[in-house]
DNA sequence: GAAAAACAGTGACATATGTTACTTTACAAA
DNA sequence: TTTGTAAAGTAACATATGTCACTGTTTTTC
């Protein structure tokens, strides 16, 4: 059933719900890479992670820069801003890995959260998590610099890959950290020396 | 009665709800730049601002820094992030002028949020709108040069007080956008040159 | 009004980051 | 193996911002 994971997550969902749930939302499939939400365009599901990882950025001034991971196994609730309205999506979110969704009808989640609890409190403690990530994401931009930021990303792509080999082109990291590639580059030759990571080839080992 | 500007602001307030608010909220009068929450201490009230207008920001690596105002008139409610947990808070936030905040006791949020639909789309919009002014925040970090915030933080002040003149010193300037005094003066020259603002003795115009 | 305190102006220099232009390396396809 | 392509390395320079040291100005306090 499709909503199998969700009650291993939360264990008190209404039964009620979870038959609403059944009927009415989309289990679907993404290969890495697929845009699930695109700046600019309209929200009319709330995507629940079933399994995967999924990233979201933001684009101003044609410069991207990520705003925080939504990891695998998390259940992970977001486009919350858009519930309420139907404004298009101000950020983007696209699969870091190939990925299965469970898509929720936006219409269908505002009536729901009236009717039951259980699912109204999960938002707004995905609300809070996402809230708090933003909030991190905007300290560490402020207040250190590039190469710090650079070996907190790393230490986040190596815990979300549960592997210390990174598969990152520098050109990747240089879009997700808002800069360019010959910056990363000098960067990661920098951490190189100070032995934080390990160019091998073009895979890069986090030590 | 304490909750007239609620039924002004949100006319579907349940009848029942705004009883329970009245008997267990408080009004408080806040003088300017008084702490209404002071980062690292807990949370216990919901504060719902009446009239006046409230600084929210951040501390880090000791650097502070804005995140945004929440404007009077607005009736913003805050905190959303702690009513679910006991953690101290993450940021501080200070009278911006004489004010008046309605206190709701978070525990007493949480049981109303259960019962009462109308208080709980409230908070999810006030989230919605927090979570998008920290996205713009980030955005303006991220994209754009100290000028460029300059300018759009002299707008935003220049909006909360409805005037051009601007009582402000450089050094409170450098505070909220992270940076030091000498820079805030080299970029209010840079921008009295191009006949942005005015430097009026100590007193700023926008122009 | 004099002294003290707070605030502002400014030049000089350090550093981080952005940008350009080009070379070298690694990998994959033919 | 050769060759083409994408990725990485790198030097040189531009610019934005941070920092220091000092001077000058305004406001407050006595």
């Amino acid at each position: 059933m499709k909503t199998d994971f969700l009650i291993k997550c939360y264990p008190n969902l209404e039964k009620e719900l979870l038959q609403e749930i059944e009927n009415y939302s989309l289990l679907k499939t993404f290969t890495s890479k697929e845009y699930i939400v695109k700046q600019g365009q309209n929200i009319r599901y709330l995507p629940v992670i079933y399994n995967g990882c999924v990233k979201v950025f933001c684009n101003e001034d044609s410069i991207d820069f990520l705003l925080y991971f939504i990891e695998s196994g998390e259940s992970c609730i977001y486009s919350f801003a858009h519930i309420h309205d139907t404004k298009p999506a101000e950020f983007s979110a696209i699969t870091e890995l190939d990925s299965e969704l469970l898509l929720l009808p936006i219409d269908k989640v505002m009536l729901w959260i009236k009717k039951f609890p259980s699912l109204n409190s999960i938002i707004l403690n995905n609300y809070k998590k996402h809230y708090n990530d933003l909030l991190n994401t905007t300290k560490q931009i402020i207040c250190y610099n590039l190469e710090d930021r650079l070996i907190e990303y790393l230490k986040t792509k190596s815990k979300l890959k549960e592997s210390n080999l990174l598969n990152l082109s520098h050109q990747n990291i240089a879009k997700d950290l808002g800069t360019s590639r010959e910056v990363i580059s000098r960067l990661m030759k920098k951490l190189s020396v100070k032995e934080i990571v390990k160019q091998e080839g073009r895979k890069i080992k986090v030590l």
